[in-house]
DNA sequence: CATGAATGAGTTTTCATTCAT
DNA sequence: TATGAATGAAAACTCATTCAT
């Protein structure tokens, strides 16, 4: 294998491992000699490619939401109306792969920790525009520019209260995440009609 | 102050520079010197009154805890209907002491914490019970047992999620929170009356 | 009660805790709130009393030696001649009070304690002069001089030894350590009589 | 050096040093920064080779557990009769290896310490039947089974009390302890075989 | 006389990071 | 490329000791 190819093999194999350590761990808090042990290699090593911690953890991010955006791209390709692009939206919100209890603890320690970490802070907002303008890009033939960026306000926000309370396992969750979502973009979209 | 004083004045003060410190580093990574410090005592009565970190955090939760408690009664005291009594569940949620950036940020590291401490996420559950069950006793009257259930759990939800934007600061936002949940249940309420 | 002889009972206390502490343990690393909460006194008070922890542990040492010298002067007493008072003397080092665990384990942490401890040492030297010169008391009249000393310093080593052991709780302990010295001095005796 | 000759040295140099931090300070109450010190490496690469304090001092005893096998091993292999293999146990326990103030000292303050952990008891407690069976070994011959245990038994103890004689550099110890102990064995055998 | 309040100094342990091989 | 060696810095926790009441 080409040097390129083996840099990129372990770079991938870190980020991999540092998002699987830090969901299960649910906070960032997890050590360099656990990630890299995760991937195989040596703590030594994981500095090697990726300078510090701060910055494997940075592109670890990076990966989650590259990984989001290609779902999301393959999702929208197949979608056929406005209406179904919102719907698109939220069923790669709540998929399998992307609400799994391990991710949902990665974004949320993630979450946390841009609190002080302005580079993470700065990539999670690109995470949170994209899907506030893919929500809205879906409502606005519906209800207008100013109602869609509203209902999609709301809407991100009930999507971010999902994941955390699927993060923290709270007890007594009953009703499909999916189900919750639709239901509210679908009633909104209906109250603004009926009163427009 | 009479002896007996100084033990509650000293907690008291150690609690809130708990909260108070775990709100401005938006972690629960913070160390016992810190919050010492800012109750202005050393490090060592931290642990004389407290027994060890974990314990001074899983006081200082409980502490929260009462206070949202206290601030939710008193509110609940003043509501004349069932309507009236989800208006004041939101307003306490989002009052300027409650929603304050330094609070938000330290309920979400206590939420996250609670992933790994059982009695950390058992307090929290106290909680999201609470939530749960003032949301439902003012929705019950008004949309029947099923309905509320899924309605509160969606407000929930909301509610969850514009904390977490909160603590996180996100950029763009514009809607006011209060206006948001408002707007969900009036409209979920409504929907519900409307096929009913 | 008068001043002084409440001070009298709280020293008492406190180095009667001390000891059965150390016993405990095994060891001088007891704390000063252990010791005092044994005594049912505070930290505070036993440092009122002795100035530091070492001073209290001083006067447990001589407590332990003053006891031990009372039984012995009180076996002696009853003894009827010079073979008898080396038997007084094995039986006091065995008995009950003296042989129990917890003192034993005490008198050999503070001998571990004495090789830092000058002041221990020099008590402790004490124990030990009294000890042999006991022994050779007994021993002179039938053996003389030299080989009384010689004697009684097998003899003073075997009996220390029996104490360590006694303190570890070795395994395997079959002999009643009264009969292993008695036999001991018996048999010096008879070997020295017969080539004399 | 070869890379996998560092970790073996390291752990020798540290073991060395434990021992030796032990012996000076008459107690297992050394520091690991004292002990990294002495082996001249910092505290956190002691840890990173043992673990603990606890295992570094497991090691520390198991180490001289193993040098005092050695030395008896190359005794025992040149003795030509039991009544040689006696001496040779002898000789050996009073070596000047053995006997120097530092190992006793340091071999005081883990039988202390084994009062409290049940690992180094076993360790110890090997120690000890060793020199039982070997002592049994050497008597067996000459006074039978029943009165080779009764003699081994304060043969060890005399020894173990000479050692902890040493420790604490009692004044006035005249007598050499290999004379002493032979002498103990030469008069109890002698004695058997009179009344056999 | 007696105690709880309070702390400074110290100890083990952890961990990101650097470096020589 | 890859790793084990090595460490400095930090953090929780302990404890003898002092002091005000």
């Amino acid at each position: 294998m080409r040097r390129a190819d083996i840099e990129n093999v372990r770079k991938k194999a870190l980020t991999d491992a540092a998002i699987q350590a830090v969901g299960a761990q649910g906070s960032m808090d997890v050590t360099m000699a656990d990630i890299a042990a995760r991937a195989g290699v040596s703590a030594a090593l994981a500095h090697h490619y990726f300078g510090s911690k701060q910055d494997l953890m940075t592109a670890s991010v990076r990966a989650l939401l590259a990984d989001l955006r290609t779902d999301a791209i393959a999702a929208l390709g197949n979608a056929r109306s406005p209406r179904g692009r919102l719907s698109a939206i939220i069923q790669v919100s709540f998929s399998a792969k992307q609400f799994s209890s391990e991710t949902v603890a990665a974004w949320l320690a993630f979450y946390v920790e841009a609190q002080r970490n302005p580079g993470l802070s700065r990539l999670l907002g690109i995470y949170g525009r994209r899907l506030h303008s893919n929500l809205v890009s879906g409502l606005r033939p519906m209800v207008g520019e100013w109602e869609a960026a509203r209902i999609a306000e709301g809407t991100a926000a009930m999507i971010d209260g999902l994941y955390i309370r699927k993060a923290l396992g709270s007890a007594g969750r009953r009703a499909d995440p999916v189900q919750l979502v639709e239901d509210h973009i679908e009633t909104q979209i209906a109250s603004v009609r009926r009163f427009a």
